[in-house]
DNA sequence: GATGAATGAGTTTTCATTCAT
DNA sequence: AATGAATGAAAACTCATTCAT
């Protein structure tokens, strides 16, 4: 199911397939500038990574900062894709709060991980074009949080303003990139809910 | 008062004068690290923004890993050191949890918030010596935030794990530090109630 | 008449045809080398100036040298052909001086006067053995000039030593690059008659 | 009488010191650029020529396109600078006409002839804003020479219009640098003339 | 303590050229 | 003939660090 959002997303040609030379290469950039961080990246680990030699890295992009834009439209298509499919399934408010949690922790530390951690963590050093870019992106994901979370005041299952409470899940989701490993002890169940009993009250 | 303690750290030698070179450097180095990243703040620029030649920072550093790990100090330092003061002022285990809530997101976004700041972001960046020297004082750190969970969580004011709250409540605060301004339009003491609130319910 | 010279050399096959895929390339290669320059100009440039991939222009030549090369050639070819046939048709020694003075400026400025600028400003850039094929052609050039230089000094036409003299005038001719738009505000004829009277006292 | 002028230019600090570290850089750079060209120089030459690392280039300028933009500044500086003295002591205008043309050809190749020679052969290297700034300059050394044209005109020593035969003495006199060796066998003193006579009839 | 020129290893990027398809 | 991915050497430039003064 999950793979079928993917491989809709690779046929519509929004995401690299993971096989071709690009796409290949994007994995590997994700993975790396995740681990190391953009900047201790060289071309070099990028290139020996994937196989070839750094100055071939050029005829797949532009340069360094259109590799990791490319990521992170990697990281955002892939994410809002799977968070639009679980969305339209569930039915309840509540069932919509979870499946936005659900969605955004395996973002961070599923098996397609690596993209979306870097759109949060090297945000910074994507050039003022990129960011420009890929703004208008990021504000459409916000939306579907901020929409789910305004219906959530309404039914009076949370407190805080949507925007404060938006920020506070935000943080405490991406962080879990630096300490959570699935089912070490805490399976991805628990901590979905977990979270969530940090949003309602119930 | 938190003059006192911040006084009081100064005058122990624990901080650096923040009118000595070293402490006006450090300072700098603080607010530079977190603007620009430490990776991305050159020697030169530490040395201009305290009005000295490049050459002369490696009199008061052995070198630029050196800064950064004096200034993740200072920034620990300091915030124990308040968060001590407040917690023994506080009477209930809900002040207490407000304490820790207060005082660390001060740690974050108040004047002295650029090192704790730096603590969290750059961390990667400290080498392993580095991070291993510090790593005991973060501990110690960490288990002032875990005693008054589980004394929380022995009271049934919580429900979720000490350890697994506490990294929650982590990403949330130190997020904060990416769109929080004071007062604008949320105030500190209105931010420090809604994530109250993340951790209990009441 | 100019056209039935070009046209006989490219029946001759000393002139690539302006049609061709390879006198195409060369055309264009003409026209950017002089405009950028041979440096600046990359394989990649020719080559999308043509309409191929950059791979394929090393089916035309081996390489990029050999295209300046037959930039060259082409140009000296072109410049020998005209001012053959216009020293023929001139009668006095006079003519004859205003017949080179027109072809080389028209070398220069004229539509096919980019191959002749590559040879004159980017000669240095030719590989070593690249100039020595070519040289003998340009000194059976050089030669036309100095002939009709020397009849003009028996006839005391001129007062300058011949060699020296075609120095100078060669410098002034092929400056004409850098400044002169035919007709604007100074027609050909008049630039050619203000060249002939540096050389001639009348 | 000339050492004056160098001397009183480098005591003004509008020239560098040939002596120090900077003013070798310049003399180099000149001489680099003039032989092989400014592409054809790499950063590593202008610094093996003076006896440094490549990397120590970029203490004294910020990178290779200032270099190239000083050793013209120098040129022109230097050039205009002697230009104005022997103006100043030329009595008619035919003598103001030769110390034109003698200044300009010692610029192109005295033994301080390298910084003109780039000023004209690598023009086009130079960004824009390097030509923007310089640009200024260089019309008040044309207009030197556009002045004392003038007045030859007004004197009928001359009969083409100085912009024109400005033009193309400019190119007879810059393109000596290719061809010229001074003595050998033409002295200096009869080149002059030959390209006085060029310009006047008499 | 401060200076600032120099170091040298490292970075991203360029580009003519090759070659399997 | 054309493609286009890959090569690999070389380019300009960066920057933490050293050290003689």
């Amino acid at each position: 199911m999950l793979e079928t959002v993917e491989q809709q997303l690779i046929d519509d040609g929004i995401l690299a397939d993971p096989a071709s030379p690009r796409g290949r290469l994007l994995g590997q950039a994700a993975r790396l500038f995740r681990e190391k961080g953009y900047q201790s990246t060289t071309v070099r680990d990028l290139a020996s990574a994937v196989g070839i030699l750094s100055g071939s890295i050029f005829h797949h992009y532009k340069n360094k900062d259109a590799i990791l834009k490319a990521v992170m439209l990697e990281g955002i298509h892939f994410s809002m894709g799977r968070m639009r499919t679980q969305l339209a399934a569930a039915e309840t408010t509540v069932d919509k709060l979870r499946a936005l949690i659900a969605c955004e922790l395996d973002s961070m530390n599923g098996n397609r991980g690596d993209a979306m951690a870097v759109v949060i963590n090297e945000w910074r050093f994507l050039s003022d074009v990129g960011q420009a870019d890929i703004l208008t992106l990021r504000e459409e994901y916000e939306q579907m949080w901020i929409d789910v979370l305004e219906q959530a005041k309404n039914e009076r299952l949370i407190s805080a303003s949507p925007q404060v409470l938006r920020k506070l899940l935000y943080g405490s989701i991406t962080w879990t990139d630096k300490w959570f490993r699935a089912g070490d002890p805490l399976s991805y169940e628990q901590l979905t809910d977990d979270i969530l009993h940090l949003a309602i009250k119930a």
